[in-house]
DNA sequence: CCTACTCCTTGGC
DNA sequence: GCCAAGGAGTAGG
């Protein structure tokens, strides 16, 4: 967990995976469960719309628009959602697609053959 | 390849 | 407050 004051400890981790920030409620309630499922995929993972549809009981559309929608695209990790076939998909943040290809490089792990 | 289904968010009345 | 349209998908013909 972080520190009271992020200004005073810069060193706190080094490099987090992991985010538990007080982010503002969805305006959407689905929103928040969105993004909870969302939070659930793991660092250097990756989930399909449909997955994820079958975990929260919604649809692979709806996962998409709240996505598109998602008032923090980058702090929730979108990017780890795939189509189906692990198909790139779309991204709404940054550059598009390019940022969530670059992001997705980031994030995974060397060696592997995620 | 194109069409239909599904569900949520958004904008207009 | 309700109705109509659009969208980062998926399955079926």
């Amino acid at each position: 967990m972080p520190p009271r004051s992020w200004k005073h400890s810069a060193n706190w981790k080094r490099i987090s995976t992991e985010f538990d920030l007080p982010l503002a409620l969805s305006p959407t309630p689905r929103g928040a469960d969105l993004r909870q499922a969302i939070a659930e995929i793991a660092y250097g993972t990756t989930a399909s719309y449909g997955a994820l549809a079958r975990a929260i009981g919604s649809s692979p559309r709806a996962i998409g628009q709240a996505c598109a929608r998602n008032p923090f695209p980058i702090i929730v990790p979108c990017h780890r959602i795939l189509g189906a076939g692990g198909a790139l998909g779309a991204y709404s943040a940054g550059e598009g697609p390019i940022t969530k290809s670059r992001l997705l490089d980031h994030e995974r792990p060397p060696g592997g053959l995620l």
